[in-house]
DNA sequence: ATTCTATGAACGAGCGCTCAGTCATGAAGC
DNA sequence: GCTTCATGACTGAGCGCTCGTTCATAGAAT
C-alpha cells in the first residue's frame, strides 16, 4: 500500500490506478524470484511476463522498461526491510538491555531476507543513476533508524556516553554486519547457526560500544 | 608471475606461453577498467579487444569466453589484495600495538583498491559456478591471514584470551569493515577522511577484542 | 459505439563468437 | 644470397541468435 508510493514515478499506459498497483505487484513478485535465481541480466522480459501470468505486451503496459521493474523490486525490498527493522525496534525497546534485542531482531530480519539483501548488493549498479541514488537513500534511512536507537539507548545512560560520530559509525557497522550474514553465508552457515552468529556478534558489538579505550 | 598460475586453467590456441601471459595481462588490464566503469554485462568483447589494442579475433586466441576474462580479472585483483595484506602484516608486525598497525595498513589497501573490491562484490555472480567457488576461496584465504595475525597477537598476551570462534569472526568483521569503506563510500567519503575512518574504526574494533563482557 | 486492456508476431539493434584468410618471420634448399 | 615454404599470430566481416521493445489487432467492459 503505502510502500509503493515511490513507484508512482514509473509511467504507465493504463488508466485505472488500482489495476496498475495490482498488476505491478504481480510482476514485481514474479521478477524478484527470477532476479534472485538468475540475476537481472540473465532474466528476460518474456520470462518475467510468463512468470507473472502475462503476455510480453501487457508487461509493457505497466512498465516502460526492464530497469523500471528492477527499480520497483529494489524499492519493495527496502520497504520490507524497513518494516522489519521498525517492528524489531518497537518490539525490543522495552527490555533492560535494549541494544541486544535490537541487534537480535535485526539480524533475524537479515536472515529471513538474505536473498533479497544480496540482490540489492549485486544489482543496484544495473539501475540508471537517478534511481541508484534512491536505493542508496533507502539504505541510509535504514541506517538512520539504528542511529536513533543507539542515541536513545545512549541517552538513558545504559551505554557509556558515545560521541555522535561513534554512534553513526557503529550504526553503519551493525547494519553491515547484518548484511555480512547474507553475503558471507556461503561460509558462515557452514560453521554457525543464526543463533550462534547473533550471540557471538552481539558480544563483539557490545564490546565496541562499552569500550572506553584510550586515544 | 606467480599470481597467474591459476589462469593456466584457461585454454588458449597460442603456442608461446610467454606471449600468452603478456597478452592476457594486456587484455585483463584493459578489461578491468571497462568492467569498473560500465559493468561486466554492458562491456562488449569488441570494446575489450579495442582497449587492449587487439582485434576481436585475437582476443579469442587467448580466452575461450568473455567469462574467462572476468575470471582472470578477479584472480588478479585477489592476488593484488593478498599481496597488499601480506605486506601490511609484515610491516606492522613489530610495534607495541600490532593490531592497530594491521588494521591501518589493511584499510589503506581497501582505500587504494576500492574500485576493484567493489567489482568483485558486484560481478562474482556473473562467473560460472566452478569459478565462483575459486573467488570465494580467495576471499577466505585473505580472511585466514587475519585469523593468523589475531591468533599470533592473542598468544603474546597483548589481547585478552579469545576463543577460536571469536577470533575467526573478528577476522571476518575486520575484513568486511574494510570492504565497507568501499561499498559505502558514497556516504562515508562525504563525512570521513580515510584517516578519520581508520582511527574511529580502530577504536571500535579494539573495543570488540578487549571486551570481557558478560553472557 | 466507444473506451480501455490484453495479446503476441514482428522488428531490428546488438551480442558473443567463428573462421577463412593475411602477413611477418625465419628455417630449408639451392 | 636468393627463393620457397611452413608456421602461427593476427584480422574482421559476418553468422546465428537473443533480447528489449513496439504496434496492429482482438476482446472486454460500460
Amino acid at each position: 500500500m503505502e510502500e509503493l508510493n515511490r513507484t508512482k514515478d514509473i509511467p504507465t499506459q493504463v488508466k485505472d490506478p488500482e489495476l496498475v498497483d495490482r498488476r505491478r505487484r504481480q510482476i514485481a513478485d514474479a521478477a524478484v524470484q527470477l532476479f534472485i535465481d538468475k540475476g537481472f541480466h540473465k532474466t528476460t522480459t518474456r520470462q518475467i511476463a510468463g512468470a507473472a501470468g502475462f503476455s510480453i505486451g501487457s508487461l509493457y503496459e505497466y512498465f516502460a522498461s526492464k530497469e523500471d521493474i528492477l527499480y520497483m523490486v529494489c524499492e519493495s525490498i527496502h520497504a520490507e526491510v524497513e518494516r522489519g527493522v521498525t517492528l524489531a525496534m518497537s518490539r525490543a525497546s522495552g527490555g533492560q538491555n535494549a541494544l541486544k534485542g535490537v541487534i537480535r531482531e535485526y539480524f533475524m530480519v537479515c536472515d529471513r531476507m538474505s536473498d533479497f539483501i544480496l540482490l540489492i548488493y549485486q544489482e543496484t549498479q544495473s539501475l540508471p543513476g537517478q534511481w541508484q541514488n534512491r536505493v542508496l537513500e533507502n539504505e541510509l534511512r535504514i541506517t538512520g533508524l539504528f542511529i536513533q536507537a543507539l542515541a536513545r539507548i545512549s541517552s538513558t545512560g545504559e551505554l557509556p556516553n558515545l560521541d555522535e560520530r561513534s554512534i553513526e559509525l557503529t550504526a553503519h557497522n551493525i547494519v553491515v554486519l547484518g548484511h555480512m550474514w547474507t553475503f558471507r553465508r556461503w561460509f558462515l552457515t557452514r560453521h554457525y547457526s543464526i543463533k550462534d552468529y547473533i550471540d557471538l556478534q552481539t558480544k563483539l558489538i557490545l564490546g565496541m560500544c562499552t569500550n572506553k579505550a584510550s586515544p
